[in-house]
DNA sequence: AAAAATTAATCAATCGATTAATTAAATTTG
DNA sequence: CAAATTTAATTAATCGATTGATTAATTTTT
């Protein structure tokens, strides 16, 4: 591909991931894409085939990006308590960069109006999901753990990140005291959510 | 009102709620509304001024419902940990029935569009936030709970809820090994809920 | 008879998508 | 290398369908 072609197609992803994210799919529409991203709306059909196509090709882009991240961490040969730590200190690093598209998808999920996107979706947030779990099964097999509850601890820690990133005119009522639009996820925010994700895993998985 | 206009109006209430949660705002077309009530489109102007105004009276049905349950909770002489179970409980078990309007709520809160209809939504959960702040602050000041970072606990709570009932999909991955559509909020989670919540703010506000 | 409720028909606007025509780039050929 | 040809990329215009909303006429209730 040429580089303006890259370029037009890249624009074009970069443009509906924020609307798509700041608007959700119905209320995005594809004039409104090709005008912000200044193309022609043909254009949009032609790479990507239509507006729905448009929206897959955004999150498999994540999906992918996603894949690659996710195969080295758990190899090291460290203790499951560690290992705890790294996850969590990588997944809410991840936070910001990845805040629109995981808006995205969880508005998307929430609605499981298409389901070929909803796969996707499910797909991807499946394999943090079995990360985290491995980890904490691992744990309880090796005596490090207690034999807890531990998928309402990983609800309540995936629940957390979604009230920071989905809920956030009332969480920063929560942490601001007034629910206006200025950024949450402040890093001070931030270092907070991983001494709350890390205090909370380990008095629930040790001292319950 | 007459009999019939209470019909006509409650019946375009209770079916917008479902298709408004089931499909969002904007995918909930008034045709369909009206189609899936057994009225005319034209009732649906008539009654509720348009689609947002019928938005809002949703919502602010639940308002006021909401407000009246809420009032008499924090009266009783009982100690800080049974206010807490007292509230969880009943935070739990309105989850069932308030879920459609919930997943409304937080959908419409993630996209902020309507800003009228967020600041309603905002009002209304932060009834809930106030509650369980106070609940906590009052029992940090009489020494019943640790001084902790309260806030993200309530994060925790509130989140965990939301992924349960927004995110059921991979919820139910989570939790039953496979991603469909069966029904996730069973009695049994339920009470595995209450529990979890319960043993989160006890393990955080006293071990710690 | 007056008011309220309901209906059918229609409005302009916007939607996603597509077409045919045009320009730009790449490839082939002499 | 350069002209000719083919392919790719882009544009402007338009398609039918659907959207929320409104109107005037009709039916029902008071």
């Amino acid at each position: 591909m040429t580089d303006n072609r890259l370029d037009t197609k890249n624009k074009i992803l970069a443009i509906a991931e924020g609307l798509f994210a700041d608007l959700g799919f119905d209320a995005t529409s594809t004039r409104l894409i090709a005008k912000e991203a200044g193309v022609n709306i043909a254009m949009l059909h032609y790479y990507f085939g239509g507006k729905e196509g448009l929206y897959v090709a955004i999150l498999e882009k994540h999906f992918t990006e996603n894949r690659l991240r996710l195969q080295n961490i758990n190899n090291d040969n460290i203790s499951s308590f560690e290992k705890l730590e790294v996850f969590i200190d990588s997944y809410v690093d991840n936070m910001k960069r990845t805040r629109s598209i995981q808006r995205l998808m969880y508005i998307e999920m929430s609605l499981s109006l298409r389901s070929k996107l909803n796969d996707h979706i499910i797909e991807l947030l499946s394999k943090n999901l079995q990360q985290i779990k491995k980890i904490i099964e691992d744990g309880v097999a090796n005596g490090t753990f207690n034999k807890v509850d531990s998928d309402m601890l990983i609800a309540s820690m995936f629940g957390t990140k979604i009230y920071l990133i989905n809920a956030s005119p009332v969480a920063s009522l929560l942490f601001n005291g007034h629910a206006n639009n200025e950024e949450l996820l402040t890093d001070e925010l931030l270092v907070r959510l991983k001494a709350h994700l890390k205090k909370m895993f380990k008095l629930y998985l040790t001292k319950s």
